[in-house]
DNA sequence: CAATTTCATGTAATCCATTACATTGCACCG
DNA sequence: CGGTGCAATGTAATGGATTACATGAAATTG
């Protein structure tokens, strides 16, 4: 039958892709038991708990296993123990230098406790954080840690193996550990104001995210603090990127009204807003004070370099990965925020108000 | 033989983790067959290829499907097809921005193909992307891009699934997709040469990395053409951090060496150099000029600007996707090492030799 | 109208490893 | 010496989906 075997009928699809011709298969249980001579059951033994197989055993299939070169199809064996030892991390975007230390946190923790950390970039795309979700659903990885402030939905029963971190949203059957943003966004502007400055300008980032409304609502609690009245005319709304920070400061200075410091609601529009401002004449810090949140890697290269709110990240990335294995190892641990305090780290893009303004 | 005997069932070897009490288990194709009244292979053809089934019978198990929330077992569908549609991209450090562009493009063409992107961060250690590459091995993913100068041992038969995307290994059977360095360095060179430099410092990459031994040669051609003599006093190396960039100028300088130019193997141990020169009360461009490679984004908002040599990252990914794909639809497509090439970009950092050096 | 396709669906084999349960053999006990 | 316990290993069920092959009904053909 089929003596040609390939192009049977094999009618298909239209949105169909290229099917690989190639099933090359690898190397089987049975085929290292009938090499050894032992059951498959032993030789699955002697891979998985060595200790209960016997010596003479154990030494003589693990030399059949490296000299066949066999490697167990996890596939076969996550299926049949529903198990995975996956966690996917979504970042929204790898070209952020802020996530690149949770990251480092994320590995260190889940690679202590025996788990593969794979990483999905979903540029703030809901249907690929969907996709990279489903991969719960359909037992390709065991939990998900996402650093949108958003919960992908996954139907499955019990508890979400996911974790926000970074981020966090409000239902409250969520893990999530991020760090107080109104106190810190508060701090940052309190230094401002203790520099002098009184017109402090605010560039926010997107209102979808809960931390960046916080960190506008810290801005406006210091300023509220201080008895200065909030002047709508000095926020603009960027996107997180070096290109927003760049035009909000364009905005800003448009409008005519006056400033002396910038509070961003991360570096990387601080580093637009202070290219922004030299590129317009203004001194930085001489000027006009700029104020970054997250303390990047090249917030300490920028020139001056920037002063800014150090976020811990490494210890979000660690204890996010600590929940989400927690819960993983027992979904009935009750749901907990764990709020962390970032510092100001101050550099040299700000200075006290001088004198003379503009 | 377990003389220990102590803690007798469940004895568990050292290295071992904690393990999961909950095997929640999801719906299955048979609780959906049955809920629909059709058989197993009916509820998969509605799914799989909808056309070959009945218009009724299709909306009907979609209904059932949705009202159930069901999703297929991946685990058990690849462990069948032999086919998981997901690429891993082992990226050495996600802090490097380079590499961001680079996984647009990969996840781009992946995409476009059907494919699912993973990041596998190896942060250069052969042991994590030895654990990476196993994925193949054990079938959990089809192939492996990776942007280490080195391939991982998988032990498959047949064409390893595996193309090197930004460095290249020797090993023809390969592929590889890469610029060509040696080319693009000279070009950087050559560039400072007209400016009117004649002392160039070279601050190299790891020698472990052909590219960078390419950058070098590129560099030396250069110089030879413009028959100057070699000063291997001028030549430092680094590691690709911004900090091996400062270290490298701290070292350079100490020599005593004069030299009105730095050619830097990457950007940011460029942005390190000017942050060491400037420290250092050199001024850039006036009495020294840096040259980057890579064209990373920040490369645009140091100041001043960096003058670097922009790899077609975005290129650079696609492309090695490209192949990756098609060797996995066709093993016995011929291995290419495929060149792109890189274009300097003026900005800046760079100036014409000034007449009073020092 | 009988013969032949075609279509829609069902039955059961298959992918590969894990593991509950069964079996064997031996040491040790009274 | 028969019985008990344990270590080592084997047999076979299991996980969940895909799909070759089989079947029956409807459509087409001469």
């Amino acid at each position: 039958m089929s003596a040609d075997g390939s192009r049977r009928k094999r009618q298909r699809g239209k949105g169909d892709h290229p099917v690989a011709a190639q099933p090359v298969r690898g190397k089987t249980v049975k085929e290292i038991a009938a090499a050894a001579n032992v059951s498959v059951a032993t030789v699955s033994r002697a891979l998985q708990r060595p200790e209960i197989v016997s010596e003479a055993t154990r030494q003589h299939i693990q030399e059949v296993v490296k000299r066949l070169g066999y490697t167990p199809n996890a596939l076969a064996r996550n299926l049949r123990t529903a198990r995975t030892r996956l966690i996917v991390a979504l970042l929204p975007d790898i070209a952020n230098p802020f996530f690149s230390e949770v990251i480092r946190g994320i590995e260190q923790v889940a690679h202590e406790s025996g788990y593969s950390v794979l990483l999905g970039e979903t540029q703030g795309s809901l249907v690929r954080e969907q996709a990279y979700a489903d991969m719960v659903a359909a037992r390709q990885a065991d939990g998900i840690i996402t650093m949108s402030p958003r919960v992908p939905a996954i139907p499955i029963q019990g508890r979400l193996p996911v974790v926000n971190a970074c981020e966090y949203v409000k239902d409250s059957q969520i893990c999530s550990v991020y760090v107080d943003n109104v106190t810190a966004a508060a701090t940052a502007v309190d230094y401002l104001l203790t520099l002098g400055h009184r017109e402090i300008a605010f560039i926010a980032g997107p209102p979808s995210s809960p931390i960046c409304v916080d960190r506008e609502l810290g801005y406006q609690r210091a300023l509220q603090h201080a008895r200065i009245a909030a002047n709508p005319a000095l926020t603009a709304v960027g996107d997180f990127s070096i290109e927003a920070g760049e035009r909000a400061i364009e905005l800003l200075l448009s409008r005519g009204q006056s400033f002396s410091a910038v509070f961003c609601s991360n570096d990387e529009m601080a580093i637009g807003a202070m290219r922004a401002l030299i590129s317009h004449g203004r001194r930085v810090p001489e000027d006009i004070s700029v104020v970054g949140f997250d303390d990047i890697r090249f917030a300490r290269y920028t020139s001056p370099a920037l002063t800014t709110v150090a976020q811990p990240k490494n210890a979000l990335g660690r204890e996010a990965t600590t929940m989400l294995i927690e819960l993983l190892n027992d979904p009935a641990v009750p749901p907990r925020k764990r709020v962390l305090s970032a510092d100001l780290v101050v550099r040299g893009s700000t200075a006290p108000r001088s004198p003379k303004p503009r």
